[in-house]
DNA sequence: CAGTGGGGACTTTTT
DNA sequence: GTCCCCACTG
């Protein structure tokens, strides 16, 4: 059932001479050459894992040594896939349009699932619910089930249940402590009952997703051999980050040819929280004997001084499989350590910099602030916008989360599977047309004496007097729409279908009846939403594009600083990185700390090794002595990050402009905030000393810095006023709303505006009201 | 049935 | 501090 071996040799030396290969580094070529038999590829932050990865995805194909329906691989994100279908068609052209198997892990068992969902009781068709939906759904069973949702919330349940699909345990695998963790001892039996009612409602979780497929995998041997036979070649990115079900679905499936090429760096493994195990790629070389192991370890990204830095930071952790990274590149600056004395002060001195940045000539798109929590980005965001700096924040709300958008998506649910109860229940009163929780109420209790969807349900129970006339009336209303508008999608296209349904059902006109700035925002998401769907042929190929693949990379041309996440940061890099909030209790953060123990800390460590390692060619850690957290100033001390940097590749300062005078003033050993820090750590201090000490004894400018209040903000630079605004012009401002503009200099405007008084804001902000 | 107010929670996040 | 959810009241 193994392929004869292609006939390597012959490839070789052709390769040689192929420029797809020979731009590669000697340890890149092997993995792109050594095609058959398992490899593991540890490819350290930076090393040209990616380009490694595609090359060899391109010689695969153009070696004819699988067609390209015959290469699984996967990676965890829409982006990750994405480009490695941009860069492989750069490289073999249009034969990468014939790789319907490459995606994410839960797009390719979508994929699967829809051929085999009869094998776990489902219709092909099935929904893909949300965690929102799954909430939903959780939280009507705790109280069908008369379990005090206080106590036991549903998001904890919720929680154990991904935990337990990640790991690839079904209700029945699951043993008494596992039991135990929800509800005393309630654990399995909710877990079955959701499963249960997953399933009538001929719908999946994610987590479903794969462990319906490792279920069918199992225990159908035809189905595993198909698809045995079918993948000559595996490949996965970002191997670090596979959780259990993962890491045995692909076991399977590689384990008939063993041609399974893994790539990924043990030490920017930074998802245990929602499942990954770092065990799996530990593991790789005792699950695949004789695997090749394969090293990349020059970085082609950073200056000496940032890998110095990153590699001296990660040497602390213990759990390593270790990688010495190394570069050619000439040195650069230190890596420097600021410490300030709040965050607002941060924020200034960060908003400093990067003007000073960008009057040297760099682009804002090449310089981003890597943050730990997403608290930390009002800060920054609150700076920007009072000294008219670009700016981007990454992460927060998708697009497809937002209310209009999934009440849209509900609407096209309940259209194309009437089974989809969730789907019914969030918008048979949205726009509002005076059906209650009474109306529901009576509408579930129906159809669950007669064992139908909510669907059916409404129109069955116009022909019974358990609700008033009023009531009876719109439900039929609604049902008659309902299917009017399953007719209209069989003979439209779904954006077309989408605009009817949203004017018809009165959405529309609800929203337009709000004047509100909300409203006004949410319409234009319906109408991009109905933009997006264009592109899709039928119903069922959107929704399911939707519930996986859809992100909200809006494309966005407009030159911007980006503030972001540390694990959004993962795999992205830009010239200059700032990285603020290194304070114990942010970075690392209290919760790992309270919580994990040794393992979590060194996971914040790697966080950390992350961050760093996307700096190209600066990279500025910030500390503040004081931060208001949850509404409470808290005084902090340097992270024990910043003490485990290398001295010498690391400049201090500190910069208490405006805070120094108090600072001083108050000098004692009380209201020192750094005070403890020398108690914390005696032993470490005497050697190393934690960043804050060394920039301490430095003495500190008495004067304060003039902290700019950006009389001449980098952006008033080369801005030319917008032709379309004059004073007076009515806008519109995603944050502050409606206003009226008073003065306009350069691309800055004064505006009043009307909830919020009168602000300066950059005219790319605002658009002209209507 | 809908709007308001008190109470609790609150890393990281993809799919 | 702020957001979100639920419960209560109009």
């Amino acid at each position: 059932m193994t392929a004869p071996p292609a006939p390597l040799p012959t490839a070789l030396p052709d390769a040689a001479d192929d420029p797809l290969i020979a731009g590669l580094n000697p340890p890149q070529r092997e993995a792109v050459l050594t095609t058959e038999g398992p490899v593991l590829m540890l490819a350290g932050a930076g090393t040209g894992k990616t380009a490694a990865l595609t090359a060899r995805l391109a010689h695969l194909i153009r070696m004819r040594l699988a067609w390209p329906s015959e290469i699984l691989c996967v990676t965890f994100t829409n982006k990750a896939a994405r480009e490695m279908r941009e860069r492989v068609g750069k490289l073999i052209g249009p034969a990468v349009e014939g790789m319907p198997w490459l995606g994410t892990f839960h797009a390719i068992a979508a994929k699967m699932l829809r051929r085999h969902a009869e094998l776990v009781g489902l219709q092909p068709n099935y929904t893909i619910i949300d965690t929102d939906d799954q909430l939903r759904l959780l939280k009507q069973l705790i109280v069908a089930e008369g379990v005090d949702e206080k106590r036991f919330p549903a998001r904890q349940l919720a929680g154990c249940i991904d935990r337990w699909k990640n790991r690839g345990l079904n209700p029945a695998d699951l043993d008494a402590a596992e039991n135990e963790s929800y509800a005393n001892g309630k654990g399995q039996r909710f877990y079955q009952l959701y499963q249960d009612r997953l399933k009538a409602l001929n719908a999946c979780d994610f987590g479903d997703l794969l462990l319906h497929m490792l279920n069918i995998l199992r225990t159908h041997r035809e189905v595993l051999e198909q698809y045995q036979q079918r993948f000559k070649y595996v490949m996965v990115d970002e191997y670090q980050d596979t959780n259990q079900v993962q890491y045995l679905w692909l076991r399977l499936i590689a384990q008939g040819r063993q041609n399974i090429c893994v790539v990924g760096d043990d030490d920017q493994s930074i998802y245990s929280w929602r499942g990954a195990e770092v065990a799996n790629i530990l593991r790789f070389e005792k699950d695949f004997p004789g695997a090749r192991v394969i090293r990349l370890e020059q970085n082609y990204r950073s200056t000496p001084q940032i890998l110095a830095a990153a590699s001296g930071l990660i040497n602390e952790n213990s759990q390593r499989l270790g990688k010495t990274l190394w570069t050619e590149r000439h040195p650069g600056d230190p890596v420097r350590v600021i410490g300030v004395w709040d965050a607002p002060e941060e924020a200034r001195r960060v908003g400093d910099e990067i003007e000073r940045l960008e009057r040297e000539g760099a682009r804002l798109d090449s310089i981003a602030i890597l943050v730990r929590a997403q608290y930390q980005t009002r800060e920054f965001e609150d700076r920007f916008i009072s000294i008219g700096l670009n700016y981007r924040i990454i992460g927060g709300f998708r697009f497809y989360e937002r209310a209009e958008i999934r009440d849209a998506l509900a609407y096209l649910r309940v259209i194309a599977q009437p089974a989809d109860d969730l789907a019914f229940e969030r918008i048979y009163n949205a726009p509002k047309r005076g059906l209650g929780s009474k109306a529901l109420e009576k509408l579930h209790v129906h159809a669950r004496r007669r064992g139908i969807p909510l669907a059916l349900a409404a129109i069955e129970i116009a022909d019974t007097d358990e609700l008033p006339a009023r009531a009876r009336n719109t439900f039929l209303a609604l049902m008659r729409d309902f299917a009017r508008w399953r007719d209209l999608g069989k003979q439209t296209s779904p954006a077309e279908l989408i605009r009817t349904v949203m004017d018809e059902s009165g959405y529309t006109d609800a929203l337009q009846a709000e004047r509100s700035t909300e409203a006004s925002g949410r319409l234009e998401n319906l109408a991009e939403l109905a933009r997006a769907m264009e592109e899709y042929e039928t119903l069922g190929d959107f929704l399911e594009h939707v519930s996986l693949v859809m992100d909200n990379d809006a494309a966005d041309e407009s030159e911007k600083v980006t503030i972001m996440t540390m694990h959004a940061a993962k795999g992205l890099e830009f010239d200059h990185v700032f990285l603020p909030g290194w304070e114990e209790g942010v970075f690392p953060s209290q919760r790992a700390l309270d919580e994990g123990g040794l393992a979590s800390l060194e996971e914040e460590r790697r966080l950390a090794y992350v961050a760093i390692t996307r700096a190209r060619r600066r990279c500025t850690i910030l500390h503040a002595a004081n931060r208001r957290i949850y509404g409470q100033w808290t005084s902090s001390i340097p992270s024990r990050f910043i003490a485990e940097l290398p001295t010498s590749e690391v400049h201090q300062e500190t910069t208490l402009s405006g805070g120094a005078s108090l600072w001083r003033a108050q000098w004692s050993e009380q209201s020192d905030p750094f005070a403890d820090v020398a108690r914390a750590q005696p032993a470490r201090t005497m050697t190393r000393g934690p960043g804050w000490q060394r920039a301490a004894a430095r003495e500190y400018d008495p004067t304060p810095r003039r902290i700019a209040e950006s009389t001449r903000s980098a952006a008033s630079f080369a801005a030319r006023p917008r032709a379309d605004i004059a004073p007076g012009a009515r806008v519109f401002h995603e944050k502050f709303g409606y206003g009226t503009v008073a003065a306009q200099e350069g691309n800055k405007l004064e505006i009043d505006f009307e909830q919020t008084g009168r602000k300066r804001v950059i005219d790319s902000f605002v658009k002209l009201a209507d």
